[in-house]
DNA sequence: TTGAAAGCGATACCAC
DNA sequence: GTGGTATCGCTTTCAA
């Protein structure tokens, strides 16, 4: 490769303009208190004049360290994963961290074979819902060898941040039975979600303590049209209130149950689960349960970074409120 | 460093393994054809047993290709920018590139600091709605040298694909005049976005040819809260339709005039820009200004690859595609 | 306090 | 077809 003018600049250059060695250009630079005050002027002049900055990863491969951060996730068109993304990538530049970015469509292949791809160009993984198995979960570990912290998920032997999914579905079940909601609809949403397990887990175990009738339906795509496409089987059934996986999935069922003409929550009751800016916009709003997106992301990047630190870092289970708005209303007589 | 057992394995291991060379190991892998069947066969072994993937960013430093590209945008929490990212990620996965992305918060600094520091990791950017200002971008390009590609915005002398906003007012603004309307107010978006003095532009071509009235308000953040903000002022005026800079703004007012209890279309028209999930979701349904978003992602991608391969892009202009819905209705009498 | 030199992991070139 | 070696940009001993 010929260097031209057209070339940014090297370490090299810089020392070379301000007559030092490259080993005080990069003193200099980064440990400024080990070098005299007059060397030091001369290379962050240099610096400045030639526009340097350092290339991290000529440098993550010296020192071990990238200064990146992975981040995986099922689907970006799914708004919840926006926010989560949104707080990683603010934690991660508060330490000087850069993201990589996966979208993996919700493929456990493409999933597994991008963390393999990406591994030697981060320093660990922030998985965001992962739908590849445990196993191969922990085959991909033992393999290469990269910190892995998993949200909304959790797999042994990963430090994971999770959504107080179980207290959330009790106060969502409370406030259904407060409202003389007896037998309850539960749409499923992927199989391969273990959010869906979580889910309906700790639904089962609200709707048994307040002995309810819980008719589970699904599972489904977790978009808009997933809901939709279960709305007429949920209308059909005994239920009088509905709780969907997600708030995608709900605000399907809310359409599907508009276009035909059945009152929420006149006839039935909607809940969805994660609070995503929609639902407090359509009509009419959507009871939640809202999920600390924001904490999630926060949090899985503060364990990584515990975990690149040596320390060891301790589960996380983030609160879960229930957002009560219009979706929800007195069972009908 | 010391190499122990929980190191992932590097050429040389693999190279030791296999009773070869590097450059063997190297070849074996790149140009299977260059060697020997035999060879190949003992590399791909040992490869496997070690479960070797090539380093890519030490790749890089020689190769001068990082297979990275490097995304940049304002705010992921507009869930316009999270469908164009998701576009470009299928698209670069397709040719093999992982994405970098970054978040800006709106911050024009932040913005030319975190291109600067990814520079050296990507081999090319896609910025997305970049708020910097045109000369502080073309010094970044200058300095480092680094092949960019601008969506949602025309900065020469870079390729960028944006969208035909101006044929969107137009169709917005028929449709409004043929409902009748003769005034209408526009509410601008934050000062520093291209799009937003783009899409005036094409308003204001629109409503004078129609001989319509102008009303201006703004402005403001581009989001739900910015366009709640103006909704009075709109409403005071004497404007009986309101297009919203994007979908996000116009949910603003769709929300406080229904607080107000101002009817929508009956008493005022409102139209969105963008088409993102929500605005079909809403009641009233949202009439919006459709972005092909998938199309602009993916031709950036396209553009970037063209402009990294050494041919030279053309700007591309993506269609726009008025979407009717509930929230446009006749003038009131 | 500074400079020379080794080396991170991979590729490319040049002999053989 | 294969191996040795220089090299990418940077950090880090180790001497001076």
């Amino acid at each position: 490769m010929i260097r031209g003018s057209a070339m940014a600049a090297t370490i090299k250059d810089v020392a070379r303009l301000a007559g030092v060695s490259q080993s005080s250009v990069c003193r200099a630079l980064a440990k400024p208190e080990q070098v005299r005050p007059e060397t030091r002027e001369r290379v962050e002049r240099a610096a400045r004049d030639l526009g340097y900055y350092p290339n991290r990863a000529a440098r993550g491969l010296i020192t071990g360290r990238t200064a990146n951060i992975g981040v995986v996730l099922p689907d970006l068109a799914n708004p919840f994963f926006p926010s989560v993304v949104k707080a990683i990538q603010t934690q991660a530049r508060l330490f000087d961290y850069a993201v990589f970015l996966s979208d993996t469509d919700e493929d456990p292949a493409v999933e597994t074979s991008l963390i393999r791809a990406l591994a030697k160009q981060v320093d660990g993984f922030l998985l965001c819902s992962p739908r590849a198995g445990d196993e191969e979960l922990r085959a991909c570990d033992r393999e290469l060898q990269t910190p892995i912290v998993v949200l909304n998920r959790r797999v042994s032997p990963f430090p994971s941040v999770t959504a107080d999914s179980a207290d959330g579905m009790r106060q969502a079940v409370g406030h259904l039975h407060a409202l003389g909601h007896r037998r309850i609809a539960y749409v499923a949403g992927p199989r391969t979600s273990w959010s869906n397990r979580d889910r309906l887990r700790g639904l089962r175990s609200a709707t048994s303590s307040y002995d309810m009738d819980l008719i589970e339906a699904g599972n489904v795509a977790p978009t808009v049209d997933g809901g939709a496409a279960v709305a007429d089987l949920v209308a059909a059934s005994p239920a009088t209130a509905v709780i969907a996986y997600n708030d995608l999935v709900a605000l399907g069922l809310l359409n599907r149950f508009r276009a035909r003409e059945i009152a929420v929550p006149g006839r039935i009751s909607v809940v969805g689960f994660d609070d995503i800016l929609l639902a407090g916009l359509v009509t009419p709003a959507l009871t939640t349960v809202a999920i600390a997106k924001e904490q999630i992301g926060r949090a899985g990047v503060e364990l990584l970074l515990d975990l690149l630190g040596g320390r060891s870092p301790v589960n996380k289970r983030t609160p879960t409120q229930l957002i009560v708005r219009a979706s929800t209303g007195p069972v009908p007589q």
